[in-house]
DNA sequence: CCATTTTATCTTGATGTCAAGATAACCGCA
DNA sequence: TGCGGTTATCTTGACATCAAGATAAAATGG
C-alpha cells in the first residue's frame, strides 16, 4: 500500500536536511516485525490462544518437565511487568491451562505449572507455530537467514547492554 | 539477559523434532524491533509525545503544506482502526497540536491539520528522532544497512501482498 | 428523484498493558 | 530475637487499542 522509500521521498522534499538512511532500515525492521507478529498471532488464535498466552505456555513447555516456573522467572524472560504477568496467569488458570502451585520452600512465591490440558494444547500449538514460521521465511535462502542473523546480532549487541 | 540461541538449545532438548532455524531469525527481527521502538519512544516522550502521536504528527508534517490529511488517510498509512485514530486525534486536538477542519466538499469528512504549535513541536521532534535513529544503527556499516534492506525487502514482499 | 449501497467518522464495551503502590514473607545483621 | 531492607506477587487506576456497530452524508442506478 505505501512503502518506506515513498516515505523517504516525502521527507526529502519537506525536510531535505535530514538523513533518512537509518529510517529506511529501522522502518523495514519494525514493519517486518509487525507483519510477522500479525501472521503468527493468527496461528495462536487457531489454538484458542493469543500471543501473550502462547508465550507463557511455550516458555513453560521449553523449560522441560515438570513444566513449572515462577511468575518472576516468566516475566523476566518476557520483558513485561509483574501486573501483566499476574493477569496472564489468571487468564490461563481460569482456562485450566496452568495452575498455581505453592512453593513449600518460599511462601512468597508460587510455581506456574502446565496442566495436562495445557501441555497438550501448547504442544500442538508449537508444532503448528514452527511450521508457520518456516513458511514466513520461505522467501529467504539459508544464506540470507545466516547473513540476517549476523547483522541483526550486531544491532542487538549495541542495544542489549545492561 | 537471555538470548535466542539459548532458547533454541532449550527447544532442541525438549522438542528435538522441530526446526528452529526460522525462529532464530524471526526472534531476532522481533526483538530488535521491540528494542528500537523502546529507544525511539524515549525521544518522543522528551517532546511531550508518545509514539502514536508522534506518528500522526510526523505523517502530517511529511505530507507538506498545508499539513492536513483526513482521518481516513492517516489510519490507512498507520494500520490502525478508525476508533484508534479518532482517539489519537482527540488527544492531539485537546493538546492544541492539531485541529479538525471541515471539508466543504464532503461533509462526511474532516481534515486534521497541524496547528502552528503542533508544527513547531513535530519539526523539532523529527530532527531529534532522526539523530537518535542514526545512533541506533551506528554499529552497522553502510554496507550492512544496504544488505539488510535488500533481505528485509524480500521478506516484506512475501508478506505485503494485498 | 428516490431507494440502496458505499464511504467517513465516531461511539461503545472489552481487553491487555503499564506504573505505582500494597501486602506478605524472607534475609541479614545487630 | 527482632528490626530494617529486600524480594515475590498481587492490586488498582489509567490508557491505547480493537471489533462491532451507530450515524450521517455521498454516490449509484433504476
Amino acid at each position: 500500500m505505501f512503502n518506506i522509500e515513498d516515505i523517504r521521498a516525502q521527507w526529502a522534499k519537506q525536510r531535505p536536511d535530514i538523513d533518512t538512511a537509518p529510517m529506511a532500515t529501522i522502518g523495514r525492521v519494525v514493519r517486518l516485525s509487525a507483519l510477522l507478529c500479525e501472521q503468527m498471532s493468527k496461528t495462536h488464535e487457531k489454538h484458542g490462544l493469543n500471543s501473550a498466552s502462547f508465550d507463557v505456555l511455550a516458555t513453560l513447555l521449553r523449560s522441560g518437565p515438570p513444566y513449572a516456573l515462577s511468575p518472576n522467572d516468566l516475566l523476566a524472560t518476557m520483558m513485561v511487568t509483574s501486573g501483566t504477568m499476574t493477569n496472564r496467569i489468571d487468564q490461563l488458570e481460569k482456562d485450566g491451562l496452568v495452575e498455581r502451585v505453592r512453593n513449600p520452600k518460599d511462601r512468597r512465591s508460587v510455581f506456574v505449572q502446565l496442566t495436562e490440558t495445557g501441555r497438550k494444547i501448547i504442544d500442538a500449538a508449537v508444532t503448528d507455530h514452527v511450521m508457520v514460521q518456516r513458511n514466513l521465511v520461505e522467501g529467504l535462502s539459508d544464506e540470507d537467514l545466516a547473513t540476517l542473523n549476523g547483522i541483526l546480532d550486531k544491532g542487538l549487541a549495541a542495544l542489549s547492554q545492561d
